[in-house]
DNA sequence: GGAGACAAAAAGTCAGACTTATTCGTCACG
DNA sequence: CGTGACGAATAAGTCTGACTTTTTGTCTCC
């Protein structure tokens, strides 16, 4: 995605990522570091890179005698946009997807409330024109432009609402619009009713109105919890 | 902290993580792997294991003929929280303290309210618990005692909340408390009136009423909010 | 002054030997 | 029988040195 295997380790990475985060291996596996090097046929210290990565992610934990062990998924960083990407890709995507969800219903609204008060007259600008281009492409079937300013505004939101943590999450935001647009749901034209609310969110912030781009922008993670209640209840 | 310095590349970790997190380096800089193998006295293989760390953190970047070029915060994992630690121990942890504050404040009532709904009568028997350590020390300077209880308290919370993207924060929260009590404020004992909400909150969770529960954790988040704002407007 | 070739630089890769910590089995001792 | 200590096996950890590959900057040459 992002960086595609950069380099050997990143091939393993690649592979055995989504293997584990996918649940291949149950809590406790242990692996061989010289037998996955042989796998991959790569040397051991490009091995040793790819399992310090996965480390470091905490998926697995390496112990001298006993070997790779791998941990179970409530220890993982689940908020790793590398781990993310390979859920998402992965089995349990309908799971994940739901997850992240419900976490984007509970920090975009306060983000679209702090957008109000902090946001430049350039990412208003911005807001508008994402706003716009959402309105131009919600009718015949033109889903995948609908979904690039679909993006680009959730992005301009959360970065301007002055705060890092939610300025982050503009890729997983990304992640599970594009995710809900590419197999899920979302088999014809968007909900209008969904595409008024954004229109109307990005005015409210213009005007500096932060409880109504709060309740607006609730309006609108409500609908989307809705879309996965509907498919899966 | 959870993971202290196993191995050598574990504690070249342990000394250039917060060198970069603070932003000793700024954007852009490029580091050398052999002078940094020579600077910390380890071997090329075991600075480079590092390195992938920093890298899968987003911390850093390696590209050939280049060196290790330190990326911009804003592309920094700052939900990693290896480098939550490592920003809270550095320079800017009063604004570290702030972003995930205002993050609790938009996680944790949507939790709670979640957890009214999800949660087993195990988990509501050890809020109760929690809640009444609370109340038991939050008088006569056992500030330690309290906080330990505060700490779990938040934690079954987010747990209970079904929502693994939530339960994972659970170290995050206890991070931030712990800060507030060692650090920023707290010279005294703890404001009676959230203490009070604590128990108000192990309640409506333990009746099921999510609405409710939601309601009190926004004004348990609030007030943590306003303590940051008491202290720098 | 632009295009292409060349050289230097730094990361990337590999192979092999050695070190160290941990675990497990065994054996002696209580 | 249990138990504790000792020792061997094992797999990760570390180091070294040689080699490869990619990228970039420069230096021609047209």
């Amino acid at each position: 995605m992002s960086t595609p295997g950069r380099g050997l380790h990143g091939h393993v990475l690649d592979t055995l990522g989504p293997e584990i985060t996918a649940g291949e291996y149950p809590p406790g596996s242990v692996l061989r570091t010289d037998e996955l090097a042989q796998r991959f046929d790569v040397s051991r210290s490009v091995m040793r890179e790819a399992v310090r990565v996965l480390e470091s992610m905490h998926l697995v934990e390496s112990r001298r005698r006993v070997g790779v062990t791998v941990r179970p998924m409530s220890e993982w960083n689940v908020y790793d946009p590398q781990v993310i990407r390979w859920r998402l890709a992965g089995k349990d995507r309908a799971r994940q997807l739901r997850s992240l969800t419900v976490l984007r219903s509970a920090i975009e609204p306060v983000a679209a409330g702090l957008a109000a008060r902090h946001a430049t007259s350039q990412q208003c600008a911005e807001l508008t024109e994402c706003a716009l281009g959402m309105v131009a492409n919600s009718r015949g079937h033109k889903l995948e432009e609908y979904l690039v300013h679909d993006m680009a505004f959730h992005r301009v939101i959360l970065d301007a609402s002055g705060n890092e943590m939610f300025a982050r999450l503009g890729d997983v935001v990304a992640e599970v619009l594009a995710g809900r647009t590419h197999h899920d749901v979302m088999f014809e034209d968007p909900d209008p009713a969904a595409v008024t609310l954004h229109v109307q969110v990005a005015e409210a912030v213009r005007a500096g109105d932060a409880v109504r781009a709060e309740e607006l922008t609730r309006e609108i993670t409500v609908g989307a919890l809705q879309e996965l209640d509907i498919l899966a209840p």
